[in-house]
DNA sequence: CATTTGTTGACTGACGGTCGGTCAACAAAT
DNA sequence: ATTTGTTGACCGACCGTCAGTCAACAAATG
């Protein structure tokens, strides 16, 4: 009956990893199904017994760049002390210019304009996931500065305008050129604790 | 010498208008030369004579809208009194959800996929003169509300995080069902207030 | 050997973009 | 007033590319 069971999921990985490098190449826009299956080593057809269309293709391997990221976040959260140094590596991902961080970035540029046109239901509850991971995250961080008497208890009120403001972060270093995100992050953390930092949290510079 | 000189800057707008609702109905994806030469009745080759490629027909409709919209804007900010109300209608680009604003809000975001693949140097220029005009908007808001004694002087430093932050509530809107960007708008807009008003300020509500 | 499953690349249709040619409009010459 | 010449807006047949399909083949199984 079943010769050769294949398991479909593990493939699609084998197959999104095999091209993961080749979209960082050539990009979204030159990035042809013909390139992919070269790229896999096997036959146009075969590709799409695993994927449904090319934006599926992009789907996956933006979900492999989304994933390593994380667990790589959480990784090297647990190295930073000071809370205000865990919150700016919390907007590593939009401040970091090095080629790791910066191939994570455009693949999720592409990943973006791809939903902005075709989105379907797979994406926005990635999307929906991601995003409660990162809150998940931040919310982490602020709560350890809230008992440690860093932070004032308000600061809970402010999770969602970071998280939002990390997202515009991203939106202005993906239209603009010329534009110091870092500079415009630091001015915002900085102000913004400043307001929300209790006497004890302020001395701890 | 000059037999019919044509102002190609106005027709591109005309034939601009004329697909405008066509790109509204069937979305960038869909949209093919054949149907913006038909919608404007003229034959496909013509269509190059005032386009470079499909990207720059989006490119002038979205010009159309983000001017009809700053116009509006414009307009509509003098009929606010108090600040805040003022700089919740900064917000309604992405607040607003009637039939003429999401128009506009999705062609911005049809816009942004093409920028995200193919961004030109006339794109990186518009977008900067966009971002030019609203910091404008919101400082003359800002300065206004602490002329009149509401706000801290403070408050200056949160000019860019608040556009910031806009930026992040339409990458929000963009990329997640069911995130009530309304609430997060009020809620960082109060909070934020409640830190950086004078005394003054916080009596009127 | 028969059957089922996996693989393939030739093929198709759609679309973006090109190019040689047409013709209406106007100017200059008569 | 009429003819002739020049220009450039306009056209659509054509081309190359590419996503997606499918009939045929290969491999594994019992």
């Amino acid at each position: 009956m079943a010769p050769k069971v294949i398991d479909k999921a593990k493939k699609r990985k084998d197959m999104a990893l095999a091209c993961s490098n080749l979209i960082h190449d050539v990009g979204i826009k030159n990035l042809t199904i013909q390139k992919v299956a070269d790229s896999a080593g096997i036959g146009k057809g075969t590709v799409y017994e695993y994927f449904e269309n090319k934006e599926d293709i992009i789907f996956e391997i933006i979900n492999i760049h989304i994933e390593n990221y994380q667990n790589q976040f959480l990784k090297d959260i647990t190295t930073f002390s000071s809370i205000k140094e865990k919150i700016f590596y919390f907007f590593n991902f939009v401040l970091n210019d090095d080629e790791e961080t910066s191939k994570h970035f455009n693949g999720y540029r592409e990943y973006l304009s791809i939903i902005f046109t075709d989105g379907n239901e797979g994406m926005w509850d990635f999307n929906e996931e991601c995003n409660i991971f990162i809150e998940e995250q931040l919310n982490q961080i602020i709560q350890e500065g809230i008992d440690k008497n860093e932070l004032n208890p308000i600061s809970k009120k402010f999770i969602k305008p970071i998280m939002i403001f990390e997202k515009g972060l991203v939106l202005v270093k993906m239209t603009q050129k010329n534009q110091n995100v870092k500079k415009e992050c630091e001015n915002f953390i900085n102000e913004l604790f400043a307001l929300i930092s209790t006497k004890e949290g302020i001395k701890n510079v």
